[in-house]
Parts: C-alpha cells; structure tokens; sequence
RNA sequence: AGGCGCGUAGCUCAGUUGGUUAGAGCGCAUCCCUCACACGGAUGAGGCCCGCGGUUCGAGUCCGCGCGCGCCUACCA
C-alpha cells in the first residue's frame, strides 16, 4: 500500500492520473466487441477558432458524466476527438492572424511560410489558395493543441487514439461521398438564383446561418407617377434600390388601389415604367399600403419576383456596392433615358449606405419626378424600427445577389424529417419543438456552396462549352472511388489535365462547401460510412449527441438531414443538450459580449475535479449562471473526499495492515445494516438517474449521502473501529467503511475522476483493474449478503438524538467531546426500537456517562421522534 | 406577434404521480483546534413558493388570466 499523504494536493495528484491513464489505454475503444456493448458519442467537433471559455468546459464535462457512467456500466465507450477547422471562422482568425488575404488567381508559393506579423504591422499579404490552405493548417494545429491541452486538463475521458479534423482527407472524403450519393438520389441540385449574400464575405450563407438584427431604420415617403395622371406614394426604407423597382403592388382587397391595377407606375428619377399589381403580401394597414418591389430589396421580393414573370434588374453587386446600368436598354428601360443614367452614375461605385443618402438628397432636389415639376421625397424621413437579415458571423446586412449555387432539398421533406426527430429522443424533452418549429419555418432548400477557400471543394468539373463559358447543365463528378479530390488541381474522369479550361475540355467547380455539409456528418465520418462496412456497422446509429441547444437549427437539423437521405436512419438514439454559461448578470458569455472567463485559470486555482463539480450541478438544458462559490464547494468535496478515505484507510491498515479488506458478510452491527440499507437507496436512485441522463440528480443523491456519510456515520461508528480488539462489532464496522466507502468512490467517479482515482488506488485498485474508472458501477447485488435492518427509521433516530447532543454543547459554547452526565430520551415504543440497537454508537459518539441515560415512554417535540434532555457535566474529566 | 422554458431564502438551485410544519449548499451569525479533515466541525437566523382567479377536503405542484425574464421562430415595403 502506498504511502497516504496528509493533505490533498490536486496539482500532483491530477498530474498523475493524467499519465497514468495514457500509459493504461485506460478510455481505448475496442473495436472487437459488438454493437450491443458500446456506447458510441458523437463528440461535438469545437470550432478551432483559438478562444477557449468555460462554456466548452461546461458542456464537454456534461457528456464525460454520461460517459464515464456508461464505461463503468460496462460499456465499450466509443468517444472520440473531431476538431472543426475548416470554414469561415478559421479563415478569418488566419487573415488577421498572419496578415494574409487569398486571391485563387495567384500560384503557388513553395517558398512562402506562414509568420505571423507583430501587432502594429497591419499589412495585408496576398497568396494563392494553396498557400492560405497550409497557413489554415498550421494555425489550426497549434489551436487543437490548446484545446487538447485543455480536455486532458480537465480530465475528459476521451479517446485520444480517435480524433479527425474536418479537413483532413478523410473528412473531406466523406462529405464528398455525402455530395455524390446526394446527387445520385437527386437530392442535391444547382441553380442560378437570387441568394443570401454577404458582402463582407462574398458568399452565399443559408438560411440557418442568418438571424435577424434590431436596427433604426428611415423610412422615406416617396410620389410615384401613374401613368395616364395621378400619382402614389410609395413608403420604403430603401431608396437606393429605386432603379432596381420592377413593380407597384398593392393588397387586392385594398379599394384606395383597386382602380389602379393594370396600369403603370412611373419611378422617380430613374422614369421607368412598372406595373401595378394586386399581391397578397401587401399589408393594407403597413406605411400606404402599396409599395415597391425591387430586385431585390427582401426574402418577399424574391419571392414574388420568382411567380412573376418580370425581369431581374440587379443592382447591388457582390461586394456590396451599387453596379453599374445602362438605362434605356432592357431591362433598364426609361421613359427619360439620359435623366436616369444622370441619376444613377451617381450612386454606382457607392455602397448601399451612401447609396441610400445621395439616392435621398437627389429625391428632394426639384424635377426628380421627370416630367413633373414637384419634388419626389415627401416630407423628412421618419425613423423605424426593422429587423435586418445578418449572416451571424457578418457585420453588414445580407443582400440578394443572383448567383449560382448548390442547394440539398429539404422543403420537399419537411413531413420525413419531423417524423426523424420523433424517433430520436431529445433530452430535455422540450427541445424536440425548437427542431420541429425549426423545420415547419424552413422556406429555403440548404444552400451548401460557399464562395471561399478553406474549405471543402466540390468533387465537380463542368464541360466547356463552344464558347469557352462553363455549361452548368453539364457537370462531371469525381469517381466515388478516388476520393477526395481537388478539382482545382486533380483532373476528371476521361479528361487530361491539357483539356483544363479549354473549350470542349472542362473547367473545376471553385466553390467549397459549406462547413455544415461537412460535421452534418460527424456520424458518419467517425463511422467510416461507405469505406468500413464492418465499423460503420458497429457506431452507426449512435447513442448520443451532445450539443448546445443553439445549434438545432444547425449541427442537429442537417445530421439528422444526411443520415436520412443516406441511409434512411436516424444519426442517434439520444440528443442531450446543455445549456450556457451566463454571466452574473445573466447574459449569455460569448467572446462578442467580452465577458469570458477562460477556464485554465479556474482548473488550476479550484482543481478540475471542482470544475467538473460545477458543470455536473446544472441540468441538461438549463442555463447556469457563473458563479465561484460552486467551485469552492467542489474542492471541498474533493478534501472531504480525500480525509474521510484516509481516516477509512488508517482504520482498516492498523486492522489488517496489507491484507483483504474485510468482506460485506462481516457487516452484522444494526447501524451498518442501516447505512447499507440507505446506500441501496442512493445506488438505486443515482443509476435511474443516470439511466435517463440525469447526471445532476445523480449528483445531488450521492453527493447528499456522502456527506451525512461523513458527518454522521462515521461520527457514530468511530470509537468503534477504534477498538484495539478484534470484536464482531469492529469487524462490522471495518467491513461497512470498506464497502461503502468502496461504493461512494465509484459513484464520485463520473464526476470527481482524480481524486476518487487516488484514493481507489490506495487500497481497492486490483491489478487488473487498476482503475476506478474501469471499475463496475455499484449495485445493490453487492449487498445482497448484508440482511435489512430490523428498523426503517434507525439511521434517523441515531442522527436525531446525536444532533441533539451536539446542539447543546453547542450552545453551551463547550467542545463537542464534553461529557454528558446524564441524557433522558422520550419517545414511542416505535421510535424506541428503532433507536435501541444503536444506543450505543450515539452514547459513544456523544460522549454520554454510562450511568446516566434514562430511556422511557413519551412523546417526540415538534415533529421529532424523540424528547430528549441533556445535562452536561460540570467539568470536563482529564 | 406566435412558440418553448423559467419565476421558490440575500445568492445558486432541488422540490417525483397534488398530501403533515417547503429543502440543500453558499453567504451571514455564534461557538468549537475532538487521535480523517481548520482546505475543517457544530448550531442558528433567513421564505405572501411573481400576482389574481379557479378546481380540490387539501395547490409551490393542476387549470385560466396577467406581470417579469431568457431563448426559438416570424417581421428590411
């Protein structure tokens, strides 16, 4: 046995268990066992983007507890470690990093290393796709570092043999796969089309990468001319898109418009010609009832404009600036050509804000109504507040841009998803609506392209035409069997890389893909789908997916989307969802709002044991302040942990020194019949807990009991196990601290993984299970030997009259080790007999004088069992 | 504007299918260095269970209506 230290020091201890389970495989998978023994984690892959925070702590601990229970439940435990590094936010963090900005266009550098720049230097360094991907990959190399660094730290039971990053070949292998078997079932389709676009960015996004932002908006009221006489006034918030208007609509029940439909509309400054027509999205009750539609000024623009008819007249180019027109040719047609082109030389070249303001002032000059001699711009612009689209990682406001992109149907399945999400089951419960309220609001198709570098590339090339332009109705795929490829670099199947961009030869798809249409498939890509039949067969469905409730809309709604179309299956039985960490005054952390706590600190100042302590306390779905104070109680559970086993140890060590452990069929004293009868109970309670994911119960239940554990039982059995001979009633004693302490260990485990470890090492490790984390979960069968005490309520009325003691010398301001002279207990017959076995262990824990207990009939005080008096001695004896 | 969740001690949170006098920890107060632990321990004071109605013998718990908070949808005329 080894050496016990006196005082907990976690630093040490941590360390080395850390190296230990390295050395022990101790968290290895065993790909030999079957299905029906392993649990499979679908591990969230974090987005390496550098910025760690408590949250992640928060949530990964969430699925170690679930984890670690399952192991020592007897699972083989397939968890293993994704790291999300390809996509936007690591792009960007690389850019500012290092400086670097990609242009596709230029070579490739050999010589070109990636550095990064000192913080004033804020030059901006171009370089070929080819050279930003390798910087992409040397940043996030040293970004997993952190994180690994920090999983270990904190003790997640991870399989570190196990780990993939989304851009690694595999990954990239597998979305292809996705791509290709999508478009073989006809689910996946590209089409040119007005589209979410960031300016900032310059890419599409999809609609669950979009939320909407409050912002002070300007309405302005604008006179439209009717052709024939008469007038409108249009009320619109974005002026600048005046030459871009198609048509005047208005609701069909609106009698003020009703005389006007079928006419024209003829726009200010720009004097086009538009229809007036009837559309139910009009509002009768909004601004003046009729307004303008543009290409494209919102979702309903586009919308309507698809049912139309109409011609597209955009204005708003890629980068967000105004494009320029040639007015008097379609579709830019004017009834005053030479006015309007004036006009709009203006604004082209600008961006939409200034657009808006010149587009304003040149409404308010006269004759901006052409032909008319008035003023267009009624009135100053009147504030309002609107809801902008935002891509969620953007700054500027989305545009619809034309452009052509991929898209995976998912309008048309709508009915077959919600079915999906029926069959998985969500914990907590109510997050099932968020998903379904989710799919019921979809009303775009998944827009999976994206027009940025770092990412995956689409297994596509397309022919070139006669006229040396790509034919989009003809594109080549990648063979299934050569995957990934880089169609930038890797030539088509029945092509020579001679035919690149050559007409009647073909040319590569440049778009990547979104990075969703890569970890939608963390199940597959762990599972080896359609490369490994065998493992995919033995992780595929998986049991759990843990996650954050924010991204429902996204990591689950598109798993749950490719594991249906590949194979028709849900991706896991179980989605277990955590909360956020909110900040004192209950915002959500998050690196924007700068009111992170990083984690590192915490780890090491309260232990990782205390830090986990904290995360198991909230429950699944609840949101949880940060708050220290729950550290500090973590630690000193640990302590608690750490002095109640030494004293244990030392009572069994001066017993029998190296030897067994006394066993359970020992166990024959009524108090220790008791406290097994009551760790039934905790055992009981804390696996259907953890049964249904409940960690945080489980805690609550074993936690509770340990410490009365502590403070009453072995207060009342000390003196006891004290005794120098070899007594029954010492040998009960020893037997029930080995075996309840042994169970309280394993019951800790989950949550407190070091210290329970060093402590299991100290006496109960065998050298074939040197882990307590390997060890099996405690069951009631181990007690099965122990007989059920005579009465219910024993432990309780021991704790009942012992408290009593201890309040009065308390109160007396004496130490609890004064002697009582004489202690008078009243109580019922029931309560009597449950008391009586133990009478003995209380007097000796309270230090009551042989002679001097009076126990009779009577009635218990104020809901207790008992009425019991107690008169200390004058002095202390000795 | 709809939907989901929440509202319990100064703070952070438990409260199973409605059932005696509503719990825990932190914090606070007072005391205790007793051979596991002062990185302790004992004891104690703190509650109109958001409000108003209703169902019931009985409501923190169930129903309705409010109020407040968070989130998810929707909303650029």
């Amino acid at each position: 046995m080894a050496e016990i230290p006196t005082k907990y020091k976690h630093h040490e201890v941590e360390d080395k268990w850390r190296r230990k389970w390295e050395e022990w495989a101790t968290y290895r998978w065993d790909p030999t066992l079957p299905r029906e023994q392993t649990f499979v984690v679908d591990t969230p892959p974090p987005t390496v983007s550098g910025s760690l925070h408590v949250g992640h702590v928060f949530s990964y601990t969430h699925q170690d507890l679930i984890v670690r229970y399952q192991r020592m439940i007897g699972k083989n435990i397939a968890y293993p470690m994704g790291w999300d590094d390809n996509g936007l936010p690591t792009e960007r963090r690389v850019q500012n990093l290092l400086g670097i900005r990609c242009d596709p266009k230029l070579p490739y550098d050999p010589n070109w290393k990636p550095e990064k720049k000192g913080k004033k230097d804020k030059s901006i360094d171009e370089v070929s796709r080819r050279n930003f991907i390798e910087a992409c990959g040397v940043v996030t190399a040293e970004d997993e570092k952190a994180f690994e660094h920090l999983w270990r730290h904190l003790g997640l039971s991870l399989d570190w043999t196990d780990q993939y990053a989304t851009i690694d070949d595999h990954c990239r292998g597998i979305s292809q796969l996705s791509f290709l078997d999508l478009v073989e079932r006809g689910e996946v389709y590209n089409v040119e089309s007005p589209t979410m676009w960031d300016i900032d960015f310059k890419t599409a996004v999809a609609q669950a990468e979009v939320e909407d932002r409050p912002r002070q908006g300007l309405f302005y009221d604008i006179r439209f001319g009717v052709e024939g006489g008469g007038e409108l006034l249009i009320a619109t918030t974005r002026p600048e898109l005046l030459g871009a208007c198609i048509a005047v609509v208005a609701h069909p029940d609106d009698e003020r418009y009703q005389p006007l439909f079928g006419k024209f509309a003829v726009t200010p400054l720009y004097g086009a010609r538009v229809p007036i027509l009837a559309a139910e999205h009009a509002d009768p009750e909004k601004g003046t009832g009729i307004l303008m539609v543009c290409t494209f000024g919102d979702a309903m623009d586009v919308e309507w404009w698809k049912t139309s008819g109409l011609a597209l007249k955009q204005l708003i180019g890629r980068d967000g600036r105004v494009l320029p027109a040639n007015f008097g040719e379609a579709p830019f047609e004017s009834v005053d050509a030479a006015a309007a082109q004036r006009a709009h030389d203006e604004i082209a070249g600008l961006f939409v804000s200034k657009a808006k303001k010149r587009v304003a002032e040149l409404l308010a000059e006269a004759g901006s109504l052409p032909g008319w001699t008035g003023v267009a711009l009624v009135g100053d612009p009147r504030p309002t507040d609107q809801m902008v689209k935002y891509y969620e990682k953007g700054d500027r406001a989305l545009e619809f841009v034309p452009t052509r992109q991929w898209f995976v149907r998912v309008l048309e399945h709508k009915d077959e998803l919600l079915a999906q999400g029926d069959k998985i089951q969500w914990h907590p419960a109510h997050m099932k609506t968020r998903y379904s309220h989710w799919v019921d609001g979809l009303n775009q198709d998944w827009c999976i392209s994206r027009q940025r570098y770092f990412g995956v590339p689409f297994p596509v090339w397309y022919v070139v035409g006669a006229d040396g332009e790509p034919d989009f109705a003809q594109p080549i795929y990648a063979d299934k069997s050569n995957l990934p490829v880089d169609p930038l670099t890797d030539t088509p199947p029945g092509y020579s890389d001679d035919q690149r961009d050559a007409v009647g030869g073909f040319t590569a798809e440049p778009d990547v893909m979104d990075t969703w249409a890569t970890s939608s498939l963390t199940p597959q890509i762990q599972s080896h789908w359609g490369t490994d039949d065998e493992r995919h067969k033995k992780l595929f469905p998986m049991d759990i997916r843990p996650q954050a409730h924010d991204i429902i809309r996204t990591w689950a709604f598109y798993t749950i989307v490719k594991a249906w179309m590949h194979s028709g299956e849900i991706p896991w039985y179980h989605v277990v969802l955590s909360g956020w960490i909110l900040d004192p005054d209950r915002k959500k952390m998050s690196k924007s709002k700068g009111n992170v706590v990083t984690p590192d600190d915490l780890l090491v100042e309260y232990s990782s044991d205390a830090v986990r302590y904290w995360a198991a306390r909230a429950r699944l779905g609840t949101d949880t302040a940060f708050d220290p104070a729950v550290f500090k109680i973590g630690k000193r559970l640990s302590t608690k942990i750490f002095n109640a086993s030494r004293f244990v140890f030392m009572q069994l060590e001066a017993a029998v020194g190296d030897g067994d452990n006394p066993g359970v069929e020992s166990i024959t004293e009524p108090l220790d019949l008791a406290l097994v009868e009551r760790m039934r109970t905790v055992i009981d309670q804390a696996t259907r807990a953890f049964d249904s994911f409940d960690y945080a119960t489980a805690l609550q239940v074993i936690e509770d009991s340990f410490w009365s554990f502590c403070d009453h039982y072995l207060e009342l059995v000390k003196l006891r196990s004290y005794a120098e001979e070899d007594t029954p009633g010492r040998r009960s004693a020893l037997a029930t601290l080995s075996w309840t302490l042994g169970a309280f260990l394993r019951l800790l485990a989950p949550f407190v993984p070091f210290v329970t470890e060093e402590v299991w090492s100290w006496r109960f490790a065998d050298d074939g299970r040197p882990s307590v984390h390997t060890a099996d979960w405690p069951v009631i069968a181990e007690v099965e030997a122990v007989p059920h005490p005579d009465h219910e309520e024993t432990y309780q009325a021991a704790v009942e009259v012992l408290t009593v003691i201890r309040g009065t010398k308390t109160k007396a301001q004496k130490s609890l080790r004064w002697l009582v002279s004489n202690l008078e207990i009243r109580g019922s017959e029931r309560h009597r007999e449950a008391l009586s076995p133990v009478l003995e262990d209380v007097l000796r824990a309270g230090n009551v004088a042989a002679d001097g207990v009076t126990v009779s009939d009577g009635m218990g005080l104020e809901g207790q069992r008992f009425e019991v008096i107690v008169e200390l001695a004058d002095e202390m004896p000795e």
